[in-house]
DNA sequence: GTGAAAGCGCTAACAA
DNA sequence: TTGTTAGCGCTTTCAC
């Protein structure tokens, strides 16, 4: 029992092979007659195109990957719907990569984007910014679209936020509400956004002219438990901060457990605040103060700026999306002040 | 620039295409001398097989789906991790099937795999409960691996737990701490586990002479946003329950927010616990009591399940994977008897 | 143990 | 407007 092939088709239209492709990859010069009967023909054998002999032929798979280092579990499957969700409709395949570690394996990767033939691919952090990888995507011929880059900006396509104003407001409000004595939990080093919200926070420190002291900042990987064991130890010091920063949303949630644990109440006794607007920070109570970076919608432009050079139309270089300061009830006034 | 293909391994070996081929799939019958000059050639020339190429004539594509229709995202994480971690170091890629309802469009599934030419899918729900999904499945003959089915158990392998015997362990758990006003979330009743769940309820409460009132069952689709829902819906009415077992963790974690929101405090003046020990059960606070579903390990073993028969190995055709209750702090005896 | 020939299913280039 | 030929890069079959 063998598969049914154009040949199948043709034979039963009455056409030959050649015009069967033609009709079915909507190339001109076929007369409306043929291409009914081609339709009809396609459709009594139940007809699928083997997509490898196209592949083989067009140097070409229609596979895209998708790239990023699981910090954030609400990240992830944000970034990973806004490719689907782009995909919707386009003849696209979305192949997973996963990667333990970019840092590490950064040279492996263009290899196995290679054997898996995928003509492109979404670079979510930290692979965004990593330039191994950059150099060797170029090399091999493999197009590709960034989500959240930090350097290099002009290399590929790019979408951003301003991560230094967006770190920098939320900073600004918290030390609005009267917070001096603010604690810092910072995200994983390998990603450089990591190093631009730092600075975001530093400016507002500097600006309202408190003093940043090293022993207030805290390691953290972006996730959850890193933020609860930063927590723990903020708390098990002497001089209690009255504000977290924490630089993403689960750190932040992480944060809040640790105050839990040790009796604190949040935000009286203590505020903290995150970054992103994943779902975590909408679920936990209080909900959490935060900044918004449009993850789903990121994916979406970086999708879609992929497709666009796979199909030789005109490329948007980079976007810079908008951020937005989330005000919920993580955060409030230090007690002093109440 | 053309890429290189065996043939110019072959050349730069003295030996021929075949004979490549032979070395690159490990088939027997060849000298190690040449052997070893092919192998040092397709590194000097930085060989990749077109898999194309190879899937067009071994009419195996080496590629895997799964398809899901995301509740929960933390079900969601756990299951690709799953899926990546078995596929680890084999040659298999995993291609992520997007749809938006499984119910609506289950027709279209197969031929969506057709197209895209996977050897086989591994099945969540409730894709993995589909009767038209699973016969399509069969003509196309796309191998495949079930997560959580609940029925049809035989007709492809299957990975479960017993939901029933889960489900009513929890209630008893929360009826032998006092309670007999209890509340009941349900799941997205696509799905079929929501029955079995709702099930293992009713058992307990039967035998603890509880009589569930029709009232106290609300409906609920898996999601945060329902389960908020439904506890406004419960807290709105007069008689407060004591209790509200939700079928998910995401449900129950939104029924917390509701009790929230009423000024109701967890497990004080309302117990509530969830199903599936989900990462967000353990985020919040108080952290859930729950029964854990073995996500992760599930996933695995449904790859395993299904790599084994891409590679005609023996088939495990069931495996009943262990629940645990999980203890936390969201339940107490009821106020009442405190 | 090794190689030559054929063909997987499709499309590019050309011819009619 | 339609068909013919060749070949994508690989593996299968069979001969040596």
């Amino acid at each position: 029992m063998k598969r049914t092939t154009i040949v199948d088709v043709g034979r039963l239209a009455g056409v030959s092979a050649k015009t069967v492709s033609r009709v079915l990859n909507d190339e001109p010069h076929v007369s409306p007659a043929v291409k009914q009967r081609v339709r009809e023909a396609a459709d009594a054998l139940d007809y699928h195109p083997n997509v490898f002999a196209q592949a083989l032929v067009r140097r070409k798979s229609n596979m895209i990957g998708l790239i990023y280092e699981n910090p954030s579990p609400s990240y992830v499957v944000e970034l990973q719907r806004g490719v689907l969700e782009r995909l919707t409709n386009e003849r696209y395949q979305l192949v997973v990569i996963p990667i333990r570690s970019v840092q590490e394996h950064a040279g492996e990767v263009v290899g196995m984007l290679r054997s898996a033939a995928l003509d492109g691919v979404v670079l979510a952090p930290p692979a965004s910014d990593n330039p191994i990888i950059l150099n060797q995507l170029k090399d091999a011929r493999i197009l590709c679209a960034r989500i959240a880059p930090t350097r290099m900006i002009d290399v590929a396509p790019s979408n951003l936020i301003d991560d230094v104003a967006a770190a920098r407001e939320i900073a600004d409000y918290v030390i609005g509400l009267g917070h001096r004595e603010i604690a810092i939990i910072r995200g994983d080093p390998t990603h450089a956004s990591t190093e631009a919200r730092m600075l975001g926070y530093m400016q507002a420190f500097s600006k309202a002219g408190i003093e940043l002291r090293l022993e207030r900042i805290e390691p953290g990987l972006f996730t959850f438990d890193s933020g609860l064991a930063a927590g723990r130890d903020i708390f098990t010091r002497g001089d209690r901060p009255t504000a977290i920063l924490a630089q993403n949303d689960d750190m932040a949630v992480g944060a809040m457990m640790a105050a839990r644990e040790f009796g604190l109440s949040i935000p009286d006794d203590v505020s903290v605040v995150g970054f992103d607007d994943s779902e975590v920070s909408r679920i936990t109570w209080p909900r959490l103060t935060t900044v918004r970076q449009p993850v789903f919608e990121m994916a979406i432009a970086a999708t879609e700026m992929l497709i666009a050079q796979l199909e030789d139309r005109e490329v948007t270089a980079r976007i810079t999306h908008p951020h937005e300061l989330l005000i919920r009830e993580s955060a409030a006034p230090p007690r002093s002040l109440g």
